[in-house]
DNA sequence: AACAGGTTCAACCGCAGCAGC
DNA sequence: AGCTGCTGCGGTTGAACCTGT
């Protein structure tokens, strides 16, 4: 079990990359592809660590990476993500096409969780922090069967990661152009299905299935029964809200981009525009071998005095309110969660915005930027 | 202009998981 | 089954930069 030595190694430089090594790593892996990183350094004549050079590549010199700020429909994304992921910050990267898992580390850091926490909102559990409040009113359990979500969530992520090394592997002829890196460059194809308690296995054609989790809620209560019920195909679209207190996402998997689709040019062409960043979330829709996978994950049943997710009305909106009233007037002390009025409808605006703040985490499942032009900032 | 304190972010560290032997 | 090496991940650090005085 012993610790590789890696920069431990006398004579290896550590520290900023110089112009000069990052012309180096980049010729090399333009011409060779990385291959063994432990063995690069040597190869391409840097007195630098394996890890320090693939560290350097996957956070820096890669081309396919966008820089620069964080458009604030990247920061929800994020922010949603962090509430169902918490710090798997590579997991939430695999939906931050073009964005490092250092990248969204650090502006979370940096940025996100500040704003947070001035919004009176706890940035590890993304609840109000004066949650007594709502403790009794349902509101605690919606996060706790969001929580739950996150769970399965986590474990669909999991098995994506694992269908993508096993898709990697199995067509692993490297291509110098198509220096893939990272998992997060693999498309997914990921749907939430609404089934009741009925457990599908799905398979689809190819030599990979298409990551397809099943997401259903349906627990007994004495007085409302609430069916969540998710249907988020990868990038899905559309809200529907029937008469039976049932939330449904309905998605559709449309695009059929090639895994390849990424012109992996190691000159030029870091940023994209913003039309691009809407087809690489169309991309993430897609996979190469049209995956099919489906995978009950869970039933379980909401019980709830106060339906939650009845409507969708304003939800985006309101969250997008909660946000931009902080990052538009920062100095107003975070006050976005209604503190206006410090009275009884001041705490039904807590619960209503930190209603509207979970139901806009959901709705983010089922969610695709491909299809919310409009920022919601 | 100079300094101090705060912020940002590239890079490092250490650990865990996995694959190969 | 156990060991070893490699890779990836998340937390942390510290130099560079920014801002206020």
């Amino acid at each position: 079990m012993g610790r590789s030595p890696c920069c431990d190694k006398v004579g290896l430089k550590k520290g900023p990359w110089t112009p000069e090594e990052d012309q180096k790593l980049l010729a090399y892996i333009e011409e060779h592809g990385h291959g063994s990183w432990r063995a690069l350094p040597a190869k391409a004549g840097l007195q630098r660590c394996g890890k320090s050079c693939r560290l350097r590549w996957t956070n820096y010199l890669r081309p396919d990476i966008k820089r620069g700020k964080f458009s604030l429909q990247e920061e929800q994304t994020i922010i949603q993500l962090h509430a169902l992921l918490g710090n798997r910050w590579s997991a939430i990267a695999t939906h931050l096409p073009k964005r490092t898992d250092n990248e969204i580390k650090n502006y979370w850091n940096t940025h996100l969780k500040k704003r947070l926490a001035k919004m009176g909102i706890d940035p590890v559990t993304h609840k109000p922090k004066n949650d007594t409040l709502l403790s009794s009113d349902g509101q605690s359990k919606n996060a706790a069967n969001l929580s739950h979500m996150a769970q399965w969530e986590s474990a669909r992520l999991e098995a994506e990661a694992r269908l993508v090394r096993e898709s990697k592997l199995r067509s692993h002829s490297f291509h110098p152009s198509a220096a893939s890196t990272s998992a997060q460059f693999v498309n997914k194809t990921t749907a939430y299905t609404s089934a009741g308690s009925t457990a599908a296995i799905g398979h689809g054609g190819g030599d990979l299935e298409s990551p397809t989790s099943t997401l259903s809620f349906s627990e007994n209560n004495n007085n409302n029964n609430v069916t969540a019920a998710v249907v988020a195909t990868a990038a899905t679209t559309g809200i529907g809200v029937n008469s039976l207190n049932m939330i449904e996402f309905v998605g559709s998997s449309s695009s059929s981009h090639h895994h390849h689709h990424q012109n992996h040019h190691l000159t030029g062409g870091m940023i994209k525009e913003e039309d691009e960043q809407v087809q690489d979330w169309k991309f993430k829709e897609g996979i190469e071998n049209s995956l099919s996978f489906t995978s009950n994950l869970h039933d379980m049943t909401i019980s709830l005095d106060n339906p939650p997710w009845t409507t969708n009305s304003n939800m985006e909106e309101n969250f997008t309110n909660l946000l931009l009233n902080d990052s538009i007037d920062d100095d107003s002390g975070g006050r976005s969660l209604s503190d206006k009025d410090s009275d009884n409808s001041g705490t039904h605006d807590l619960y209503q915005d930190n209603k509207n703040y979970w139901n806009s985490i959901l709705n983010l499942v089922n969610s695709s930027p491909s299809n919310s032009p409009s920022p919601m900032f």
